[in-house]
DNA sequence: TGACAATTATGACGATCGTCGTAAAATGTC
DNA sequence: GACATTTTACGACGATCGTCATAATTGTCA
């Protein structure tokens, strides 16, 4: 398993920013700034950046128009973030939040079958209590 | 149907509280405390609580031994903060959230169950695109 | 009714977050 | 080289969060 079960905080802005990198692979902060461009501001992504450099969250190269490039994955952190909620609203119970993400949206016949099986993966994994 | 609560920050020690809200119906101060009890300070569930009812998450009863409840659903605010995280770490896509629960969770017999009636039920509403 | 216990009010403090301005420094352009 | 533009550094400010101490209030009962 892994190690790095420390408590990693992330923040929604951080978490925002992260998505741009996890999509573009490298960018650089006029980049970063453009792609969830418009009301915000440059120097807010450019702290945004650092906060995430400062916590190893993010690497930033050496050479000259900076490039920032995430430091964790999109599966570890979404993984982390979905244990925690998974603690804090359902009581560690799967099932509500499975209901919630295939009851409230819409599915297409492809994402059925995958989660069809998904389910019948885990059905050959039944803990044998 | 419900004019979807917009823009409601939920912290973490805020869930945190809410869970017990959801967990024992009604409160007090000091059960809150026992419940999530140990190594936190009586106050500072107290200034939690405070925070809530002063953000309308929470609601106190007039009486004396003041009974603390929740104002808002689990399933409302769990909705929001998964339909959060479903942007946020993989763009609006359920399927790797879903593998997520179901991969890296071991499930019981009934919850396998429980999973594929979801599924079942979903696949019949499949979007007509 | 006075002492002790439970409850509630108030305010404080440091860390983090989200936001950005200013301005120095590096780089590009004539 | 001089000027324009881009990139970085630095620091600031108000809001929220997590934590709690202390004080005031109310309830209990001997």
């Amino acid at each position: 398993m892994s190690a790095k079960r420390k408590g990693r905080r992330v923040s929604a802005g951080e978490l925002e920013i992260l998505e741009v990198l996890w999509r573009h692979g490298e960018v650089t902060l006029s980049v970063a700034h453009r792609a969830l461009g418009r009301d915000i501001g440059y120097t807010t992504v450019q702290t945004r950046l650092n906060r995430l450099v400062h916590k190893g969250l993010a690497r930033r190269s050496a050479d000259r128009p900076a490039r920032y490039a995430a430091a964790v994955s999109q599966r570890e952190i979404s993984a982390g973030q979905l244990d925690l909620l998974l603690e804090r609203v359902s009581g560690g119970s799967i099932v509500p939040l499975v209901a919630h993400l295939v009851e409230d949206h819409s599915l297409s016949v492809e994402e059925i079958e995958q989660l069809k099986r998904l389910i019948d993966k885990a059905e050959k994994n039944v803990e044998p209590r």
